[in-house]
DNA sequence: AGCATATATTAGAATAAATATAATTTATTG
DNA sequence: CAATAAATTATATTTATTCTAATATATGCT
């Protein structure tokens, strides 16, 4: 068994080395994926599993990950961000009462028709969110 | 011609007081819409058109008229808000250089078929943002 | 293995957006 | 026009995030 070989080898592969934190939080992020966290989230988890990583490394960690691609950036409010295991396009539900996300299978929210690009765009994403009350 | 018996009228309904200041971003906000704006960009405005109001106000005024269903918060980026003047279902191209955002035509990124709703779980709004790069 | 160096991590300071506070001003109602 | 309820404001505070510069660690070379 060779937990970490995979996750090394896609840090090395994008010229990041294989620290004791990144090792770390990689496990805490993917060892029972897909899931979704804040900075805030994976800190304390860490801090719970006895991994003395900064804040500052959890920041520059998910966008580090995120660059590389082992990560998603998920724009849901103005004020934090979330981040997700799942890197390939689908969309989520975002429920308000307790602010937890929720994968939309692929299949489910797919655009019915690309909408018109302005002249030269190029589409970097396309996101979607659907908010959803349990009330 | 009476310019803002409209915008009174709507403030009134929902029991805002029509103010100097309110009725001077509503001017600034609703005189060339269909517009987007942050609380900064709304804030520098009304200065240079000399309408003396505080930031507390403008992001207060905005949260307001967003309750009072005259506008609707856009989620982008986390780390500002942004304000839609088109209050209608519809999604947003944001240009990732400059910061703009552009309104899609509301038939031009329609979701396929509506994702399976979790037991119990109610739509508040369906959030679609194409990100586009002009490079 | 040991050394040099490039890269990471860290605590703490700094920044930026947004909200809260409490005093002052303004709009409404009688 | 007075009373009062609501709004505005300057300022302080909060919160998420980024920056900084010092320290620690990983890597490559011999």
């Amino acid at each position: 068994m060779r937990p970490y070989s995979q996750v090394i080898e896609q840090l090395r592969s994008v010229g990041l080395r294989p620290t004791r934190q990144r090792l770390a939080l990689a496990k805490i992020l993917f060892e029972d994926a897909p899931r979704h966290v804040t900075a805030e989230v994976l800190h304390a988890e860490a801090q719970a599993a006895s991994v003395p990583v900064s804040l500052a490394t959890v920041y520059n960690t998910l966008h580090q990950f995120t660059e590389a691609g082992l990560l998603k950036e998920v724009v849901i409010d103005s004020q934090r961000s979330h981040f997700d295991t799942t890197t390939t396009d689908h969309g989520h539900f975002y429920f308000e009462e307790t602010g937890r996300l929720q994968d939309i299978p692929s299949d489910g929210a797919l655009l019915a028709k690309m909408p018109e690009l302005p002249e030269g765009a190029q589409v970097k994403s396309i996101d979607v969110v659907v908010r959803v009350s349990s009330i």
